[in-house]
DNA sequence: TTAAACCTTAGCAATTTACTAGGAATTGTA
DNA sequence: TACAATTCCTAGTAAATTGCTAAGGTTTAA
């Protein structure tokens, strides 16, 4: 069970612009030498984050990203929702109250799967992008 | 981030041995029945499982398995454990307090990652083999 | 006009996953 | 004692996924 780069760099991603757009827009460039991953890896993740209207995009010379609304209003589970980030415990349906591995009753442990998933999604809910900035600024 | 079949195999099959090997072992012939798991891939996981002490064999015909501890001490994250079924959500060393993606600082998420390898670790740590039986026959 | 940026789709090498294969060793039972 | 049922063990491998890179287009400030 591992995070994927393409959540984890988005949320990195995110937090970078974050801290650093409070004026002006961040180009990929910035973020990708702060933080070390590649522009053109860069450039598909915000093309899915834009998509989401979790950041805005000015084109041109001197253009960039910002964040679309105040960090305080953007999930942690909104950022993974944009990148395709999802977190799957079961092979089975999620809600299908029976028919996992082709047999007529629910798996044993399929409440224990959905449990979990539940509780790692509550994890990203609680947290918003606004909570990684203000503890950095803490230290 | 999604969990793989030897974690979630490995949860079912010794939920099935919980289940059926009250006063007989169980064959990983039946287990693979019931759970619709083949029983060649079986084999390999009760290699570890056998390995890290959590179940006992007994070969021969009519061999099988059973469990080498009472239900209620097997914690998920022992079984986890032993089939090598890691919670990973960071690349870069768990407790080095620098040198993420090659820089001298550590990234802005860090503490997250790790914060949410615990979340799911407690998870894992606060139920035993024993609650996912009980729950069953409450139903 | 030019350079710096974003935009978009395609493709691909490396890794990981989810198995299968094949045979050896052990042991209850007919 | 033969044999069938079982565990034990190591290799190998097809398919899927991951983590990118490539290439070229469009937009806009200076």
């Amino acid at each position: 069970m591992k995070l994927t780069t393409k959540g984890r760099y988005a949320v990195m991603a995110m937090a970078d612009l974050a801290s650093y757009s409070r004026d002006k827009p961040v180009s990929l460039s910035e973020i990708s030498a702060r933080q070390n991953i590649s522009i053109a890896y860069l450039e598909q993740l915000f093309l899915r984050l834009k998509n989401k209207k979790l950041v805005k995009s000015l084109r041109g010379s001197r253009g960039g990203y910002v964040l679309d609304k105040p960090a305080a209003e953007i999930k942690l589970s909104n950022i993974f929702y944009a990148v395709n980030e999802e977190i799957k415990t079961l092979n089975c349906k999620k809600d299908s109250k029976r028919g996992c591995n082709n047999k007529s009753v629910k798996c044993i442990t399929h409440d224990l799967w959905d449990d979990l998933e539940n509780h790692i999604n509550d994890f990203f809910d609680k947290i918003k992008l606004a909570d990684l900035t203000r503890k950095k600024n803490e230290k």
